[in-house]
DNA sequence: GAGCGTGTAGTCAAGTTTGACTAGCGAGGG
DNA sequence: CCCTCGCTAGTCAAACTTGACTACACGCTC
């Protein structure tokens, strides 16, 4: 599983109905080029894809109001919104070693609410865990681990991502158990979007990786 | 880049000679399904695409001498040789947080000499720096790092990621340098691919992520 | 000795990703 | 006035990935 979906239910939602500029916009000012497969071809290819299965609903192109053809809006379906938590709760539970999905959701979480947040990283660190163990129950071979030769380190790498996320993890869930951010059962949400007009602070000079803030 | 290419490459490299089903048991006994994009239609594909574009040699098919329709033998050529070895050279420097790309760099870096595995690395550590270096760097807004809401989150597993590799890559560079493994140039090498006709250990029995060792 | 399961070897269509390309419009300079 | 530049908005072909499917041969059982 890609993030593109996730990211791109997400962008609309925020706006509550966006063309596909400006969710592109959306996503480059996150910066999610660079750690997810979000370049424009894809963007543009979720959304016609989504709007086919009915998680989107495409309203008829309007004549662009400043040059460029004519853009078409979407609209998140109850369908989509379903869809999109899906997708954000299995992204939040999910240990998948890709960084692209877990940035996703992190992005995402405050859509949930606080309890359920804890709920499913909590289910995460657990699932990090057993992932772990299943690495090391098949770590050694009969015959001792040196038999492993360099392969063995492949092991070990797998355990240190592993243990630095599950530790991570633990910290945040720590965070928001102590009351930070503001979740969706909580009044004003934190808007990560740009408004329709409002200028790119990041649209001008080199942008880095991690302009996305 | 996904690590499709460099896996098979290394794949067939190993063997000598080999057909599309011998890789594709390879990378399944690496658990390669588990953490990169390796199914069998990527493999066939990758192997015919590297074909096409010189990489390898395909030799014409030979009837299967167990069954199933006849095989192509592929061979690396000059060309796919040096292919490999900037694959694996560039997989070792890059910090791209995808774990694919890493794991094969680690399954294959015995192919070079213990020296350049250690300049490698070393860089690898220093770009994980420079990168945790412009994160930070961006990660203060003009008005107080509170303004970044949770998504100061995201900078922080980054940073969290970051560190995490570096220190591993670090313990991985002592390793080798205090002597470990058996490098390009120090006599017989580690060989982690089933010989023709040798029984699969594996072969039965439920698999899991961790099976590739 | 006919069918059936298993292993071998690979193909294929559908979906996704990539990176380059198109086309319209306004602003500004010469 | 006209021409180029940059922004807006999106398309497209080529490459890659996915998961299901095919086809052949061997051995086993009923």
């Amino acid at each position: 599983m890609s993030a593109i979906r996730l990211l791109v239910l997400g962008a609309v939602r925020m706006h509550g109905r966006a063309h596909g500029y400006q969710v592109r916009n959306d996503l480059e000012y996150w910066g999610a080029h660079e750690w997810s497969s979000a370049k424009p071809g894809s963007i543009y290819h979720a959304l016609k894809q989504m709007a086919k299965q009915g998680l989107l609903h495409a309203h008829e192109v309007a004549p662009s109001t400043a040059g460029g053809p004519p853009r078409t809006e979407y609209e998140l379906t109850g369908q989509g919104t379903e869809e999109y938590f899906r997708l954000l709760r299995e992204a939040l539970v999910t240990y998948d070693q890709r960084g692209d999905v877990k940035t996703a959701a992190v992005g995402f979480v405050v859509d949930l609410p606080r309890a359920e947040a804890v709920a499913l990283l909590k289910e995460r660190t657990l699932r990090i865990e057993q992932w772990r163990a299943s690495v090391l129950e098949h770590y050694v071979p009969e015959e001792g681990s040196g038999q492993l030769g360099h392969i063995g380190e492949i092991m070990n790498m797998w355990v240190h991502t592993a243990d630095s996320e599950a530790e991570w993890t633990r910290g945040l869930i720590e965070r928001i158990e102590g009351g930070a951010y503001t979740f969706a059962d909580e009044g004003d949400p934190f808007v990560g979007v740009l408004a329709e007009g409002a200028e790119n602070p990041y649209a001008t000079g080199e942008r880095h990786p991690e302009d996305d803030r």
